[in-house]
DNA sequence: AGTAAGTAGCTTAGCACTAAGCTACTTACG
DNA sequence: CGTAAGTAGCTTAGTGCTAAGCTACTTACT
């Protein structure tokens, strides 16, 4: 880690580089790394919300039909195990639900063993949308990492990330 | 890449592998790299929230009090180069600045240079709680970076996350 | 000088979320 | 059996953002 860095080679670096002049005192590697994960957190999110518009789906709406989805058969959830899959309230999930139901991509009907409870079920055009979704959204991901990275650093990249992650806590 | 995981090591792996399960015919390499983003990227947002807490201030409020702190001396810019500096809108940004002028944090003063503008500057008091404020969130960042890595695998992280943002368009 | 286009910052309306609290129901326990 | 505690989903109030549109001002062109 040089202290001089000729030219920023991207936002974080620069950013880095302000604060080394004013604080010089403060390791700023931490921020560099978190920096660039809330960057490209942000940046890919946009991206996504717009290869899912077209669809007609936000992509917390896309979420939600890709969970249902990939529980497999008969593609149903109930609402609370939604909302703690997505780690969202359930004011939030009964919105996001409330918008999928009159979309037609979902169905509420009575949980037959506890009647406190929903089952939400994908309909026909909800595993259909989502279908198509997924696979919009795999290539707009896909081409950013492509662009990037080759196979090796994808898989250390993902590897480091994996570690990451794992000692937050989830 | 194996294509079965015998244990599942963190959430995304189990996605995954429930992907593998209802669409065997998708690689999901690129959501398994994005999604540790998307998630690392929330879970430090919340953690960073608590750490700046006490202080008084949001996470979005430390950043414009930042931002100003790393301009230098006189700690002074436009809200225009303030929301564009931190991807927010001028509304937004409005906001931001109402709430830290209340707190005393910062002072709007008009542009001598011109009309239309304002000039945004750092109290004495908002130069001390944001320089208190970036330790203990550098502490907290530093903190989850080294339970999970060392040394070596965090520079490699940095790097690689380096070359996916740039290749991103910022 | 006069006018058109651009820019700075604010206001408003709308959106998606959280936190808190509600009713209805289920589970555990004496 | 009866009551207390817990849980499911919804509602409401509050928050912080964006998008669109406003006024005031500056810049560029003729």
């Amino acid at each position: 880690m040089t202290s001089a860095t000729p030219t920023p080679q991207d936002p974080v670096d620069a950013i880095t580089a302000q604060w080394a002049v004013v604080r010089p005192d403060l390791d700023t590697t931490p921020m560099a790394v978190f920096g660039r994960i809330y960057r490209l957190s942000s940046a890919m999110a946009a991206r996504m919300e717009k290869a899912y518009a077209p669809l007609g789906v936000s992509r917390g709406e896309f979420d939600v039909l890709a969970t249902l989805r990939r529980s497999g058969e008969p593609y149903t959830l109930s609402p609370r195990e939604l909302s703690a899959t997505l780690m969202l309230t359930t004011g939030g999930m009964t919105g996001r639900l409330d918008k999928l139901e009159r979309a037609g991509l979902l169905s509420r009907s009575p949980d037959p063993h506890d009647r406190r409870g929903l089952r939400v079920t994908l309909s026909e055009r909800g595993r259909e949308l989502v279908d198509e979704a997924v696979v919009a959204g795999l290539a707009v991901q896909r081409e950013a990492l492509q662009a990037a990275l080759d196979d090796r650093e994808t898989e250390q990249l993902s590897g480091l990330l994996r570690k990451l992650l794992t000692a937050t806590g989830a």
